[in-house]
DNA sequence: ATAATATATGTGAAATTTCACATGTCAATG
DNA sequence: CATTGACATGTGAAATTTCACATATATTAT
């Protein structure tokens, strides 16, 4: 993967939190991340389907869910990015990650 | 400044390439970066004020030259992110550093 | 003051990205 | 096997980004 394409892909708010929410949490579902973004259904899958195409994500589907997590042949380069842009701007995503647990405690979720 | 500034900026090949030749020379004329990138005079200057308005990059008129470096307040995390990205792509832009370099050898440099 | 060199920006067109809405697919359930 | 829930994708419009070309500004040299 080239960097450019990288950072192409990461150059989206949608995208950028998805990645850093799954960077955090190991793996998160689509309805997670429309939980936790608080979008509708196409916007999320388009987004990760973009993800996935530049090997960023890989999926996996269990049963009626399909998981996401940061894709096992990431580079080591880009794992690190990802995880230095995580531990260094928390407030970007920490209200997502918020949205996301509360949603947890209600019956409504996926 | 935000991380999905800070991704958008990066995301594009002259932009990109830019920031990754600066951080190794530690600083670059707009000439300079002509050279590297062959590319034309306005489009160098139009993606290097887009660096300069997300305080990526910081300019300093020398004379006829003007010279952009690192922006001294750029975050660290940003500043890594950089360097790591610059440490392992090298083949990503070391024609354009080659480029660079052989025409600073002719006298038509600027 | 004029010319020449280096750089910046105004402007509208072209290319790319993002979006919403509809529809399609896949797996579990009754 | 029809239905439901979770997810993916086709499609054209809207928004954004990038571009080329012209022009403006700043500094130095004549």
């Amino acid at each position: 993967m080239s960097p450019l394409q990288f950072f192409k892909c990461m150059s989206d708010d949608t995208r950028l939190k998805s990645v850093l929410i799954i960077n955090q949490l190991e793996e998160a579902c689509v309805c997670d991340l429309m939980a936790a973004l608080e979008l509708d259904q196409p916007k999320v899958s388009r987004h990760l389907a973009e993800l996935r195409k530049c090997n960023i994500l890989q999926d996996e589907r269990r049963g009626k869910w399909v998981y996401y997590q940061l894709h096992k042949q990431l580079p080591d380069w880009a794992k690190e990015v990802i995880s230095h842009t995580a531990d260094n701007n928390n407030d970007y995503f920490s209200e997502a990650l918020l949205k996301l647990s509360t949603s947890k405690q209600h019956v409504l979720s996926c």
